[in-house]
DNA sequence: CAGTGGTCTAGACCACTTC
DNA sequence: AAGTGGTCTAGACCACTGC
């Protein structure tokens, strides 16, 4: 144990305790705070990966006496990013890293619902998946170079039998390379709980940037509207942990009996 | 328009705890925890108006006291207001209800940026406004009837000079009565800074739909573009304390030089 | 300097899950 | 029964603001 315990004050026993421990006691929250630190080191863990998506991560007393503070500031530390969504905690069980394969955050990423404001299951088809240069706002999205290779997928999403969603996904080689057609043909899940489980790609967050616009020719064919029919453009860079781009996806949404939903606030 | 002193308020406040204030030492946990009580309190205050936008609030360790808990549990049940920036800390100074008078939550409603991702300011022009009745997606929205009468303003906003956003904004008249275009005109701030000064009406989150459309007759006249130009139709309900609605708005906007964005995460 | 929010501790007990 | 997260307390001290 630590402490810079106020109680302890001059006595023997505070001497053996500096002899193994540096003394904070002159030097208090001239740092970041302890629970800021100890977050640091965690998302450096899930970062690493030494710590996998669905992994059961050490118990907050445990925690605490590995990093020698105490149970409150591990807590402190580990609301935050389970507020973030990077953790999640179960009374009982213990805390886990979070991840894509549960049936709740099927539908994080995508905000489109119907007239209802129902969200919808989807039938998803892969068009295309090959290996390619891509456009530049691609490359440069991912800070790379035009003669850069990366994955191209591209996917139709139907709903209710309706195609509505036509999109081209963008990856960097390094981390999907073996990606192919017959995996994605076959997986039944979500795709970022593809790219979870077999490549070990985690995504945290994304940003999100809309237009109306008016179809892409090929979008028009597949989704089957008239190349007047405006849509939505949907233009999505995806992150992993440590902000790090790791996916660019380009997509046309048919808005005539759906729309992009968001909350502010 | 505020000042009853928070002292006055909290003196209410105090009389409505010691009223409903119970033995808990006999029955733990089976009720919601203490903080999410305590939490659901000062919610009621701020609906009730008890505290206005801007107003300090007692200190934690003053409601500790009142509320007859510790400081760490008042803590836990501000942190959840200021998370949902319902309430604003300031260090040393104390605790604040928060306003949309500042500078910084001036463009938190309104996710448009150009094309380099920069949020420009810009110049508002009220059309119209006038009293009358509404569509049925209005009154729908507000739960009210056919025959209901409301505010309705409308307003073209620019950037760098370019008319970019054409909206049409409802209100419920027993809330917002007496606004007029002379206030909205002679008003520099935001338009919910002024529904806070001017009516107590605080906004507090807001949920939006947004489709690709082609542009209305009076949309595209106002926004000088073409009739088959697409453009980024977006409807929003804007909540105040308890969810209750108060504000329906219906705006195009064009997207060929500007986005709407948005962080998922 | 007094008062406020911000950090941290040590320890207690509750509620839940698993074995 | 053991272990885990969830709640709550009492008290200490730090960092900041305003008088």
């Amino acid at each position: 144990m630590k402490n810079f315990s106020y109680f302890l004050s001059h006595s023997v026993y505070m001497i053996s305790i500096m002899q193994t421990k540096q003394d904070n006691s002159s030097k208090k929250y001239i740092d970041l705070p302890l629970y800021v630190q100890i977050k640091h080191k965690i998302l450096l863990a899930l970062e690493q990966g030494l710590w996998k998506s669905g992994d059961l991560i050490p118990s907050e007393s445990d925690l605490a006496t590995t990093y020698e503070v105490s149970q409150g500031t591990i807590r402190k530390a580990l609301d935050e990013l389970v507020q973030q969504q990077l953790l999640i905690r179960r009374q009982g069980s213990g805390t886990f890293v979070a991840t894509h394969q549960e049936e709740q955050s099927k539908y994080r990423f995508l905000h489109l619902a119907n007239s209802a404001g129902v969200i919808e299951d989807s039938q998803n088809k892969i068009l295309l998946c090959t290996h390619q240069k891509a456009p530049k706002i691609v490359y440069v999205s991912f800070k790379m170079q035009a003669e850069d290779i990366f994955v191209h997928i591209r996917r139709l999403m139907s709903f209710n039998g309706k195609p509505i969603v036509f999109e081209d996904i963008w990856l960097p080689c390094p981390l999907f390379g073996d990606i192919s057609l017959e995996l994605l043909a076959s997986w039944s899940g979500s795709m970022y709980g593809l790219f979870e489980s077999h490549f070990g790609v985690h995504m945290t967050h994304a940003e999100e940037r809309i237009h109306a616009v008016l179809p892409s020719d090929m979008a028009a064919e597949y989704l089957g509207i008239d190349a007047l029919v405006p849509v939505l453009d949907v233009f999505r860079v995806a992150y992993t942990y440590g902000d790090r781009p790791v996916e660019v996806r380009q997509a046309q949404y048919i808005t005539t009996e759906h729309h992009y939903f968001n909350r502010i606030g």
